[in-house]
DNA sequence: CACTTTGTTTCCAC
DNA sequence: TGTGGAAACAAAGT
């Protein structure tokens, strides 16, 4: 399930390949992918173009073309990319596949085809615009955060899965965040104190950073381009596990906060 | 067949 | 007007 790590490992495992080819096509298999503009535009703005460089602003891949325009890719709940050489498409969820010089081609596979490819020619598009900081960015001090939660009601869990408020964290590793900071998920974002803010700060820098080296979590469809696995879920604790705390060994709990399944131990997290 | 999964969107209350 | 919560939705797996 594509989140920050996730799609940083795709961008960094793609972008060798990709950077400094020409896109000789890309072709829909399926057309809902596509969300704007209409595919007749889409191919004349995009063949015969240089990508240019390769970026990830929360959740979404951003290809540079050299024309000005770039293509959104967002990355939701089972998208990932498969490299390789066009002979044949390598999945049955294949759902766009970009085809660039010298025989590179790229699968992007989607088996829920939630994930949107979206054509700009300026990236201060809504979209990303609403998104809140990017967490991995150096700029994104605890007193940023403070700042964030300061005023915020709601569960803690909300907001770290809201993506204006910080970018590119979902379900899985705002339980992981949550956990490795003792903090249970319904409190009120505004209700931490000063050590608290600081613990939840210092565990979104460590979980993404260790899972970003870990090269993402696999859990259900999430592949790396070259068709490895992640193996950031090995290290969970708490994200959809069912068995019992690793710390304590009580028994991991399992609520619903905003309307979203959340793993945590009473204990751990009073 | 009901339920789960994630993020966005829409709607409603305050 | 902004905020926040709930529900609906998208699609497929179990």
């Amino acid at each position: 399930m594509p989140e920050l790590p996730e799609v940083e490992t795709i961008k960094n495992e793609l972008a060798p390949l990709v950077t400094g080819r020409r896109i000789k096509s890309v072709d829909f298999l399926w057309a809902k992918t596509l969300v704007s503009p209409s595919i007749p535009e889409f191919d004349a703005r995009v063949t015969g173009k240089l990508v240019k460089s390769l970026e990830r602003r929360g959740k979404y891949l951003i290809f540079n073309l050299d024309s000005g325009d770039s293509l959104l890719v967002h990355l939701r709940m089972t998208g990932s990319f498969l490299s390789g050489t066009g002979k044949s498409v390598p999945s049955g969820h294949t759902r766009a596949v970009i085809r660039l010089d010298d025989g590179i081609c790229m699968y992007f596979i989607d088996p829920r085809k939630f994930g949107k490819f979206q054509l700009v020619d300026d990236l201060r598009v809504k979209a990303l615009d609403k998104l809140g900081p990017e967490p991995m960015a150096a700029s994104f001090t605890s007193a940023v955060l403070i700042k964030l939660l300061e005023g915020r009601k709601g569960p803690i869990k909300a907001a770290l899965v809201d993506q204006e408020f910080i970018a590119g964290i979902g379900n899985m590793y705002a339980d992981e965040i949550l956990f490795e900071s003792g903090l249970n998920p319904l409190r009120p974002s505004d209700s931490l104190a000063a050590e608290e803010m600081k613990r939840l700060y210092k565990a979104i820098k460590q979980v993404l950073k260790r899972a970003i080296e870990n090269k993402g979590a696999s859990i259900s469809n999430y592949f790396r381009p070259g068709g490895e696995k992640g193996t950031a879920h090995e290290g969970f604790k708490v994200a959809h596990r069912k068995g019992d705390c690793p710390v304590c060994g009580g028994p991991i709990k399992r609520i619903v906060v905003r309307q979203r399944g959340t793993y945590f131990c009473p204990v751990c997290q009073a």
